[in-house]
DNA sequence: ACCGTAGCCAACCAACTAGTTGGATGTCAA
DNA sequence: TTGACATCCAACTAGTTGGTTGGCTACGGT
């Protein structure tokens, strides 16, 4: 038979409750145990639904990366201002940031990601956009850009501890560093002159 | 008595296997066992040594910014020539950028850093060169842009993953990914007109 | 010669951990 | 009514792990 909203809910349990944890903790420090206590779920129900926990940290990034992908849209005309939106998005769910670096300090070169196609597809239109934005065909230097704003936006996020050192309480002051990587991403994009128009 | 040589020699042989157990795989998945066996010394001599597990991961984050100073000159006049040497830097020690990034994911936000008043020293010393070269005064700003410049230079490191994912075959082309970081930075960054001089 | 100490070791310990097992319950089709 | 199956659970297992302990050896000072 379907699943039922019961399995259902405790699916999403299980993955809200796995989000924190894996953002917390990583794959290594994460409690499987810890896990199914916060969902309020059986520890065996975390291998009925997903497998192992590898996999359960694959699911969590998955539907964290689905969910930027329906908030934020393309880049368009703006680079600067696209930057902008992307880094509130994740000054509002470091959780995601984390899961990021977790998943880079885990990644060993040539397996395949978790949603690999999928994300390989997004990018490519992020791509294309930016491209078209700045008056120029997609290519792999307008792909090297487009990491540079992805990393841009996700820098103040992912080393918190760092810019405590640099930037001492002004570390704080997340709506100016936000401000300050836009005007910084403005001054090394010029913005085209006629031409193209942002979709 | 003072420490003999074959103390000395178990203790660099600890932080050399150490360094590459927490690079690997951070503080929870770091086993003292393998730190141990790595160095051929006994794992009682972490504990007489260090004193546990988060102590030796001090001693090796410290040792290895210790060495980053002491082979990267001050910014100076040139901001992009600055971010090339420290983006070379990260590419040949790929285990001080994951060593930064299980800090970072560790960090809890208020307390102290190993090392911190040191390593604020430093970057303060930083952020009044690249002022200089930029001819203006040391400031927040000038902070941030000091904050943006090193991440820019660890971004290539710091996310293998996400340049996989965009960059196809081409995420392994470190050398132009340097040089498309450098020219971003110069075009952000104008070069100062008359005035000021390189140290 | 003896004593104290530094530095080292093998073995140990108490707690922890990912994953498994045997069984219970509810639902649906025959 | 019965059987099959999906979904769930408490208890368990086999192995792991950070840190400790009791003791050995070498060396230097008295």
């Amino acid at each position: 038979m379907a699943p039922n909203v019961s399995t259902a809910a405790t699916r999403a349990a299980l993955l809200d409750a796995a989000r924190e944890e894996f953002a917390a903790y990583g794959i290594a420090g994460a409690r499987v145990d810890r896990i199914a206590e916060r969902a309020g779920v059986n520890k065996e129900r975390i291998y009925g639904h997903f497998g192992n926990k590898e996999k359960l940290f694959d699911a969590v990034i998955t539907e964290a990366l689905d969910e930027l992908t329906t908030q934020i849209a393309l880049p368009g005309a703006d680079p600067a201002a696209y930057v902008d939106r992307l880094s509130a998005y994740y000054a509002d769910h470091p959780e995601l940031v984390r899961l990021l670096m977790w998943e880079a300090l885990n990644y060993r070169g040539q397996e395949l990601l978790p949603g690999q196609e999928s994300r390989v597809e997004r990018c490519a239109r992020k791509n294309a956009s930016l491209a078209e934005g700045l008056g120029q065909e997609p290519s792999t230097s307008t792909a090297r850009t487009m990491f540079l704003l992805t990393g841009l936006a996700l820098l103040p996020a992912m080393l918190p501890q760092l810019a405590r050192i640099m930037l001492g309480e002004e570390a704080s002051a997340h709506e100016d560093m936000r401000e300050h990587v836009a005007a910084f991403v403005a001054a090394a994009l010029p913005t085209p002159k006629g031409g193209s128009r942002p979709r």
